[in-house]
DNA sequence: TATGTATATCGGATTTTTCCGATTTAAAGA
DNA sequence: TCTTTAAATCGGAAAAATCCGATATACATA
């Protein structure tokens, strides 16, 4: 499955999301206090506790992320580690700013 | 009043509202048979034709834009001219490569 | 002034999005 | 196996977005 651009800004369209893209470029700054290595990826509950959404609220912007190829799963064990897709971000970056 | 990220991802969330963005990029090969020179901006009319909405639901689409700052409008007689904000764009395209 | 034309705004129906609590699924550890 | 923990999914309420037809406003012209 190729780029949606659509679905991507569709995904922008809400100020939680971006926070999250945008927590993930530094994950050193924003999430100092994950237990696990932050080479990992981000732990989902880390954004439950920095957004302070419930857990089925946040479960459903990442999935919207992911639905729209802005970021990628790493599931290991009973976790779910989240990191961006930078070369989607860059295709869509590059797209909209020879398109729009 | 500055530019404001999230409005104006919340204005490109709509397809129809990207491809007026689009279709402004290049007036005369989206808006060939409009009256007016191309000079003044597109006439709201343009895009009813172009897009088969409503009256009302184009003019609330290009409002929505006009309030995010992506397009300007220029009213001459009973007349309405929309042209794209293109330092506007432009700064939107930079904040967003330099933060998302 | 009366009529026609272009756009904006209003009122309301429909659809989509957002959000939460409860439940389910899956894995970890006692 | 039983319990705990993490995340996904379900069901439904509330809010926001979308769309249209009708009406209002503003300008042009006869």
């Amino acid at each position: 499955m190729t780029i949606d651009k659509t679905e991507i800004l569709k995904a922008l369209a809400h100020p939680v999301r971006v926070s999250f893209l945008e927590w993930m470029r530094e994950p050193e700054q924003h999430f100092c206090d994950q237990a696990h290595p932050l080479e990992m990826g981000i732990c989902a509950n880390q954004f439950e506790k920095k957004c302070g959404l419930s857990q089925s609220t946040v479960s459903a912007h990442l999935a919207t992320l992911e639905k729209a190829g802005l970021i990628k799963t790493n599931r290991v064990g009973q976790w779910a580690f989240y990191r961006r897709d930078e070369d989607n971000i860059a295709s869509f970056l590059n797209d909209l700013k020879s398109t729009l």
